[in-house]
RNA sequence: GGAGAGGUGUCCGAGUGGUUUAAGGAGCACGCCUGGAAAGUGUGUGUACGCCAAAAACGUACCGAGGGUUCGAAUCCCUCUCUCUCCGCCA
């Protein structure tokens, strides 16, 4: 959520922000909610503090043993108005709320300006996509040929976008969970935790999905749970409603991700790249606002790691203006080279919200210099998504005769296993 | 799932309708005392919002959450939620 009272004194400066992400803002009913509230407010409390008064009054006189019928026959006249106006006040507290709360954040200044992923900006590539001597398959025909990626035999149990997999995938599957977790708690400072895979309403409210995106979640309506769409959101809300004393606070989560993919219908419908549940291992952190744009870059680094571990050329693009999420300030997507499709495909998604989370959430930290508690900044990534990760191990490891060589660094976790097949 | 007990500020804890403006204590901050410290002692000590250019002052709201009763609710009633104890079921 954006702070209101920059809204409020900022508005114009809000509005041309958000119109570079697409977004017009209706300033001028903004700002007429805005009197409105403001007047309605100021009578409200002005009736609330003249009932109190005299409320306590019948209190005085009763305590002396007095007549307190004057008294009451005039706090009774102010009951129906101070009803009224708390009513009025409340339904425009909400009409504003609700507008503030389906605003997205600010773009940093450093975002570059544009309209769609084509406007997006690439930072840097790392590696060079392999040459190789034979005709490349994608990880669907290499794993059908392996036996070891079943498409079919999932929807016979689920439904479309769901995959089985066996064997040594499987474990490599697994493998690359292990890998990852123990690199950025082992390497890069992040304390593990394992969290809750359903999620009640106001944590998805915290991190920004809801009330907008209601849309991309799986819900389960009996106990009001939904199944998370990334470990952001129970991760993140570890910090709901709490003053931290210590920052930074870094936390690596692998937890499975469910996504409706509702408006996804027909896009990346071949192979393991667009499910309704998936793995991925993510990055939070939680630091002090004046730290949290270096705070990105090393999370970024923290996610390219994983990469170049596993020898996978990649590329880093900064999302433009109309690219990033709802609750972003600034992104950097990480896009791995896929053979199979002779692209670069998002693999991870690094970005800092600010306060924005952090304000929805009322996560803050005691500031030493203020000894307030203030605002925090939140930040996350995938580091990485694991089933797009396996994709890319497949296709860019894949031999001739259709077996899979497993990157070093994961042989290890594989019993010494040098080959899938 | 059944029965019961609870949820009060940073923490402990009192408070069953009206000077509660949330007692008291601990902690913390700043004084005093001291050669210095401890002890002792005094003062202060939450959050959000509004008003304001801003600050101060002032006002409003906040005792797990939401409703209700009342002139007035931490206190009474209802619903929900979380914690604990016992029983049942259970990986």
């Amino acid at each position: 959520m954006l702070d209101p009272q920059f809204v409020r004194n900022q508005l114009d400066d809000v509005a041309k922000k958000l119109a570079t992400r697409g977004l017009t803002l209706d300033t001028a009913s903004l700002t007429d909610l805005e009197n409105q509230r403001k007047l309605c407010q100021v009578k409200t409390q002005e009736l609330q503090s003249e009932r109190n008064r005299l409320s306590k009054e019948i209190g005085q006189l009763k305590a002396k043993g007095l007549d307190t019928a004057p008294t009451m026959a005039q706090v009774a006249n102010l009951g129906e108005q101070l009803q009224a106006s708390e009513a009025q006040l409340e339904q425009i507290q909400t009409q504003l709320n609700h507008i503030l709360l389906t605003l997205p954040n600010l773009p940093h200044d450093s975002v570059p300006v544009g309209r769609s992923e084509e406007d997006n900006l690439e930072i840097r590539r790392w590696g060079e996509p392999k040459v190789l001597d034979f005709t490349v398959k994608d990880h669907v025909d290499l794993g059908a040929q392996l036996q070891m990626l079943d498409f079919e035999v999932a929807a016979k149990i689920t439904g479309a976008r769901f995959a089985v997999m066996r064997g040594g995938l499987a474990r490599l599957h697994r493998a690359l969970i292990q890998f990852m977790l123990d690199l950025h708690s082992q390497e890069h400072g992040y304390t593990e935790v394992y969290v809750p895979y359903m999620v009640n309403a106001d944590s998805l409210q915290g991190t920004g999905q809801l009330p907008k995106f209601a849309a991309d979640l799986f819900h389960i309506p009996e106990q009001n749970f939904y199944l998370i769409p990334t470990a952001e959101v129970p991760v993140t809300n570890l910090a709901r409603d709490e003053i931290l004393e210590q920052l930074p606070v870094k936390y690596v989560c692998h937890t499975p991700c469910f996504r409706s993919e509702a408006g996804a219908y027909g896009k990346d419908t071949r192979g393991m790249i667009r499910q309704h549940q998936f793995e991925k291992v993510e990055l939070v952190q939680f630091v002090k606002p004046q730290d949290s744009y270096a705070a990105l870059e090393e999370l970024t680094g923290h996610a390219e790691k994983v990469l170049q571990y596993l020898e996978l050329p990649y590329r880093v693009v900064a999302l433009c203006t109309g690219d990033i999420g709802f609750s972003s300030a600034k992104t950097y997507d990480l896009e791995v080279w896929l053979p199979g499709q002779q692209k670069y495909r998002e693999i991870s998604s690094c970005s800092n919200f600010e306060a924005f989370q952090a304000r929805r959430m009322k996560a803050r930290w005691r500031n030493p210099e203020t000894k307030k508690p203030e605002l925090l900044h939140t930040l996350n990534g995938s580091g990485l998504a694991v089933g797009r990760t396996l994709v890319a191990i497949m296709e860019n490891y894949q031999q001739d005769s259709g077996k899979i060589a497993i990157p070093s660094v994961l042989q290890k976790y594989m019993n010494g296993m040098s080959m899938i097949g």
